[in-house]
DNA sequence: CTGAAAGCGCTTACAG
DNA sequence: CTGAAAGCGCTTACAG
């Protein structure tokens, strides 16, 4: 491997003014430039990396971290994410905890990057506390971790207070509501579940935990099943709340395979607002999470933070309280 | 941020002891560990694994190259490659090319990593000539790519003379087969379609343009509207096959809709064999791609051009001659 | 068992 | 406009 070294011993130059003139310094002359830049090329030399991040004490990268990277929900956020980290003129990566958290562990607790994004359960809040620091910023999403350097969500810890799914449903006169939860592995579970409770109780409906259902993961196939489980008691249920659309999907399937008629025997409502619940018949009426935001809100404090602009990061808070979910009207909810 | 060195003054060791302690040399003595983990700890050290990676010049990272993480379809081949790696003690790491593919080609043309995967079509192919090399080899996932250290599946190119699933529907007696194709940008689309071609011609079945149907992307949505065009000269079709699972359901779900029943109006058949098509009804025919082995086929080679086993990849190869697609026999195809 | 030295490949003051 | 030197934070022979 050719490195600076090389090229400036074959020139007769400094190593200095072959870094420079790579890097087209303009204090360097343009027939320089141009000697250097071509025996670059025939030695084949290639800039190495690591030695500039070593140089330069930062690499330019932030980290995402999550657990499964091709699970569909997820694609707005990271496309949101992605985008929004490029604008700041950042490279992001990925690393999946699926198998092991090793990778991303490694990456954090080495300093390969410049701040991480954390959209997993999987990175114990002791890690991330004891790795947080001025120099190496965290966001974690999904859930609340508290420490210095530690972003998180707070309007989430609001969010998960109130579903306004569950507000919707019963301002059009449901009033028993089943849930169908998802994996409790993943985040946005839990969330979704004290939403339902918190805002059944809020208009002076009791919970009951008989009307809650287990998809036992955030599939089609589980909520295809689940439903199938409701089904027996569907004479006492006016409407059911899914954990996401995933879910919802299955659901409608197992619904119109009993014969059972969305919205006219059962209304259902969904999470998410997934591409496919606008296509399926009838159309799934859904929560918008606004993921883009939360997306671009994490991207924005990581920044302010890695450039210890702190009340900015403030401001984006106070801005952001007026981003709240809400219902996309569609064709699976009837008034009762 | 602490370094060894701080730790090393503090302490009135060499930094050379200090390094050897911190990673558990037998050289060092129980004690001097000790002391120095304790420092290492009061002082918040972490290491900089940028400077081990100049020093030992790899990073013990391979990087995973995908135009969009969140492809449902790619899901497989993703938890396939990350084991994979992890199991010869690599860490992977994922860049996407969705909005951009600058952060790709800044970590492989600085070598910020020991090897890289490449599973998208937004990495020109000289780029990729340029920069593969004896000690930072590539394998190119879905094409063929010529050169040195970079490598690729060579079956993936006899694949694309040859449609299993078109076969399967002539054994079945169909003979008017309409192809639906997917986004032509995603690396499937045209291998399918040429497959679907040659396999048409070698049982003597003209190909003919008008049966190709277009369904933009590699989605549900893309299948449904691309079907809802195959309708109105559904008289003229025994079959479709779809190029992904995706499609195919979208497709199921348009014929659904117009009353016509599969399989006995019309047979379809997808490819891909993703979770969701065994739980639709009646269960999607479709194609075991078999994409598992080939992602452990791509990081076996990697690793074994790492450890310069040239001779080993040939051996893998040829092991891998006797993977090849097969149908999943299901409900949506009938014996015409 | 411990330490001084060289070096990984680069950049950045500083001096000329 | 160019170059010698120091240094980023570590590891690895080598010497003791």
């Amino acid at each position: 491997m050719a490195t600076i070294k090389d090229i400036a011993r074959e020139l007769n130059l400094g190593v200095s003014t072959v870094s420079m003139a790579l890097n087209d310094n303009s204090r360097i002359s343009q027939q320089t430039k141009q000697m250097v830049l071509d025996k670059a090329r025939e030695l084949g030399y290639v800039k190495n990396g690591i030695a500039v991040d070593l140089q330069k004490k930062c690499t330019n990268i932030i980290l995402f971290v999550v657990t499964d990277a091709s699970r569909s929900f997820f694609s707005k956020t990271l496309h949101a994410i992605q985008e929004r980290v490029a604008s700041y003129g950042y490279d992001l990566l990925i690393a999946t905890t699926q198998s092991s958290s090793r990778t991303a562990k490694r990456f954090i607790s080495e300093h390969r990057a410049d701040g991480v994004i954390i959209y997993t359960n999987q990175i114990e809040d002791e890690f991330i506390q004891a790795y947080a620091r001025e120099d190496f910023p965290m966001y974690i999403m999904g859930h609340h971790v508290e420490g210095d350097y530690i972003f998180s969500d707070d309007i989430q810890r609001y969010a998960s207070d109130y579903s306004a799914a569950v507000e919707y449903l019963i301002a059009k006169g449901h009033k028993r509501i089943a849930f169908v939860k998802g994996s409790m592995k993943t985040l946005g579970t839990p969330r979704r579940l004290s939403g339902y409770k918190n805002t059944l109780l809020k208009f002076g409906i009791p919970y009951r935990e008989e009307l809650v259902f287990d998809a036992g993961s955030n599939t089609f196939a589980g909520g295809y099943d689940a439903t199938m489980n409701i089904i027996d008691q569907i004479e006492n249920i006016d409407a059911i709340y899914y954990s996401n659309d995933d879910i919802a999907l299955g659901g409608m399937r197992a619904l119109q395979h009993r014969n059972i008629q969305v919205p006219d025997d059962i209304s259902i409502i969904g999470s998410n607002n997934l591409p496919e619940s606008s296509l399926v018949s009838p159309a799934l009426t859904t929560v918008d999470l606004q993921v883009e935001k939360g997306a671009y809100f994490a991207v924005d404090c990581l920044m302010h933070a890695l450039n210890k602009e702190y009340d900015e990061i403030q401001k984006a808070k106070d801005h952001r309280k007026n981003d709240i979910e809400h219902v996309v009207e569609r064709e699976t909810v009837k008034e009762k």
